[in-house]
DNA sequence: GTCTATAGCGGGATAGAC
DNA sequence: GTCTATCCCGCTATAGAC
């Protein structure tokens, strides 16, 4: 049975839309209002401030990468499998070639945020590496992945390239690259 | 001899700085005022508009970009010594740990820009695509280089990879991951 | 070309009725 | 919990003196 999610959640999901859709600072508790039926001046009962606000979808989201990659873990699929859970997300957001990813949004506003909205920046980013380093490591110790940097340094590059290649599709406002990127990324691991 | 830089290019370099430390909707004709030591309301007399300024700004990025890289051009450098002029202001960019690239800026923001910002912002990934395609192609035809993709997708590869990095290093504070990184990007053209 | 002064708007935020 | 009403602020932008 479905229940309509409570106010606050959806406050977070529309908020979050226009995160990755404006940045932070160019969305308002109007926007909000506008798409929720409901005056700016309500949603302060449930986020007093927008840095409230900000703290929460960053909160949230954090929370939410890291249930997903324990749910990844839970399923005993394949390093390949594994790597390709990871990367649709990525994916998904490049080929909407309008839509951020949030920890990319949070982190290029990232002097303009509050502090907590940065700390759980830091958090979402630190859990993603963190799980595809092991990942990573685990593959090339299986002999399943082939590659020679460090693991650590392996996990920057890929995330660096899915988080730019989310930007590239927005400046081409067309994802037709993003397939052969991927395989690309595969080919650099023994795929 | 040295002259100092007329107001106008004076604005455009204080707003480039601002631009990349904040973004292009969280810094204000105050702030360039306050930095440049006029009243807010003589920027006016140079740029009208705040659209007019950043168009401008993304114009002149665009044209750097392109008489930089025709410079490299000139210079009959090796393949290596090209890519690593490619390379330069990302890393140092990435270094700073705080200033974003201003192309990838504009792209995280883009759906807020004034179009002229827009389209002159896809023209400078447009250009430094063109170019790195071109280098890409002619080092593998020479045996300089050794990579499995077609180079328009190896060139958006290596791009989204510097843009990402820029954002890694915002995220880390720390940039020590950039110098191994970069030695993963060469290694994947057979270097 | 820079100044003062001000218009006009939209932002975040609060008070108090319901 | 949501409403109306309001406050204060900073923003872009303009008018007109100098």
């Amino acid at each position: 049975m479905i229940q309509s999610p409570d106010t606050r959640t959806q406050i977070l999901d529309i908020a979050e839309h226009l995160l990755q859709l404006r940045g932070f600072n160019a969305f308002s508790y109007q926007d909000i209002a506008n798409e929720l039926g409901i005056r700016k001046a309500s949603l302060h009962y449930h986020f007093p401030s927008k840095a409230d606000l900000g703290a929460a979808l960053a909160e949230r989201h954090a929370n939410r990468a890291l249930a997903a990659l324990q749910s990844v873990d839970e399923l005993n699929l394949t390093v390949w499998q594994q790597l390709d859970a990871f990367f649709k997300p990525f994916i998904e957001l490049a080929n909407s070639c309008e839509l951020m990813c949030v920890g990319g949004v949070m982190a290029s506003e990232y002097s303009t945020l509050p502090p907590p909205m940065q700390n759980r920046m830091k958090e979402f980013f630190a859990i993603i590496h963190t799980w595809l380093t092991r990942v990573l490591t685990q593959g090339r110790a299986s002999g399943q992945l082939y590659f020679g940097a460090e693991p650590t340094i392996k996990a920057d590059t890929i995330i660096a390239t899915l988080e730019g290649s989310i930007l590239i599709a927005k400046t081409r406002q067309n994802a037709d690259f993003i397939d052969p990127l991927i395989q690309d990324i595969k080919a650099s691991l023994g795929g």
